[in-house]
DNA sequence: CATGAATGAGAGTTCATTCAT
DNA sequence: GATGAATGAACTCTCATTCAT
């Protein structure tokens, strides 16, 4: 309590508001129309202020970056609860979609935004990237000694996977889907994830 | 003949002396470091001199926008001599890949990049992609039919199948393929279509 | 005594911090890297807290100017101790390139810099240096009427006297020796100042 | 005639508008004062008007300083004609100083100001200063030769001489020399020219 | 046909300074 | 007594665009 955490709390506070504004901005506008000044603007302060609390314009962008990464990997410990792999990896998949259809700029600012990821390519940047990653694959590599999928390696399932699914919500965030309506979008992106789990060769397997 | 059609000849010379240039720029430095003045610079010309070609940047953009589809539409007019669908299928999904892979800034502009190709977005200029993508189902609708396929919707499948490759190439050329050494990229890429293909339904049919 | 007291020095204490950092500042990265932000950052205060102990910036410069002239002028009692009038300037010479080449900033400030010494114009900042001057001038009567010096107007001496050490410092501190190796730049200005002391008309007397 | 020879000249002209501006500023206001608006502002264009005629800040600098010396350049070479090496000498002082006095900003930018001068440092830059210096350590050298001087070493006495003259100028210049009426700053200069030349051993010789 | 000249707008960033707490 | 928070003004520099020639 006391003076001291509220001012903590007012400073997280603003942080947030500028990392919020920022992402906006960026889905809005496109990264080179990002800047200080409209930031600023927008939050209804001076661009000095910004300054303040993050000390240039990468800084927010590794901020941003970390989060989003943050937030796919929260998603990613829930699954641990799904015991069969085969569904696990269903999931997986259905809560990639999700994480993108819900954060749009995070996933945007992750896995498709160019430019401003120069510098997140640094080594620490990668790391939870690259966690990411191998929880799918040891997924897919579980599926494949369970039978579920063929003998294939699973670094390269998994990158087909990762494929399919980035390639879904990144056609949509990026507005190339305009021969499906918006409404019916959830809809044909489940109904394709369902296509694709066709893979499944269980049943075959017994059969 | 003539002095008139000198001329003709002479004014798409130099519009695709400079949308050529506008491309090698987009390539070799990114999006942003794209100028009127850069081009001009490359082609030796003055700013000044880019406006009697085109009115302002974004026409740029479109007639590169229109031009990638045009170089696409090419490559799947080539595959209407495979006959047999599913062959036919594989093929697009590989001419998709390999055109993607050497045309990466055509492909980045048509299908990733926002912003300056917010006009884009407008009726005429989707005509072409959305031409693509019937293909695309046509070629689908086909293999159903043949049986190859399970008996989905035709549309939900032809997506499935174009985000698969879409995401691929859109990891590779957005660097997000960290986890794959770069001269593996087209041995994992081969590898993960074929590991898709399995979703081929021919074995059942006879058995 | 006692409360007040203590409050006066420590207010003096923390003006001499201020005024220590600000100098360390100017010597290190160079007057324009000299900010408030910057000596409040040294000292580990806010830079609000400056601002209870100056005014402003141009405070600060007006306080260091004076102090340097008392740190010369301090230099200059010291000369009385030396009776012979000529041996005298030859020390008030070598005294003031020695207070110039150890407190280079100091200098700097009292004699070199413009701009934010532009109220230093004004009297009362200029009393000290007056009566620096006039120490010179008088130390130059003397030598005339000793016979060591041609029988020229004093002020006229004093200034050619000043101009020459000012000169040669001068150039030192503003680094415009170039063609003189920084490990020899100490012999060469003794040795200079031995040759302009060729200007001590001793044999005349005893002629 | 014609075109071509109209649009350089603007050119030049253009540039010297700039150059001198630049330099009203310098004397006016500081270096850190002069910006690349103040100038536009003054000439009444635009700030990105004046990158079409330089690249950047330091270029406007660069130009001064190596105009600078040129000019000091071309006030040595007259003094060729001068046979004799101590008049030569003497007016080798009268005209340094009254390069100085005509051409404050000039003579401020190459002997005195700091900070543009970190690139200055560099080699080419420093050539001219060089020449200038061997130019006066010749006449210096001379004057040993014919007996006008001891026999000192001739890159001691001259910068001893240069330093003289330079503290003089440079005093004045940075507005030091409060105890001086300006409307007789001149004779005192002169006077004390004279002072110093009476290290001239000529007379002594004979006497 | 081509361009030299010019500019308003905007980018990221830093500064001296103020003021409520 | 000290400061966290804030800001207006300024900085260098680049851009897309216009227009008289």
């Amino acid at each position: 309590m006391g003076i001291r955490e509220r001012r903590e709390t007012e400073k997280k506070e603003m942080r947030r508001r500028i990392l919020e504004t920022a992402m906006k901005l960026f889905l809005e506008k496109g990264f080179h129309n990002v800047s200080i000044r409209r930031i600023a603007e927008k939050i209804e302060y001076s661009p000095a202020t910004i300054y303040l609390y993050y000390k240039d314009k990468n800084e927010i962008l590794y901020d941003l970056h970390a989060q989003g990464f943050e937030k796919l990997h929260n998603m990613q410990k829930k699954l641990l609860a799904v015991k069969d792999p085969f569904e696990r990896l269903y999931e997986h998949a259905r809560g990639y979609i999700s994480f993108a259809m819900k954060n749009p700029e995070y996933y945007d600012l992750m896995f498709i935004m160019r430019g401003p990821a120069e510098k997140i390519k640094e080594k620490e940047h990668w790391e939870k990237g690259l966690r990411a990653f191998e929880f799918l694959r040891e997924n897919v590599r579980e599926c494949i000694d369970a039978g579920y999928l063929p003998a294939v390696n699973p670094d390269v399932a998994a990158f087909a996977l990762w494929s399919f699914t980035h390639g879904m919500v990144s056609l949509v965030i990026r507005e190339r889907c305009i021969m499906i309506p918006d409404e019916q979008i959830k809809n044909v992106i489940q109904r394709a994830l369902d296509f694709m789990m066709m893979l499944k060769e269980g049943p075959k397997k017994t059969g």
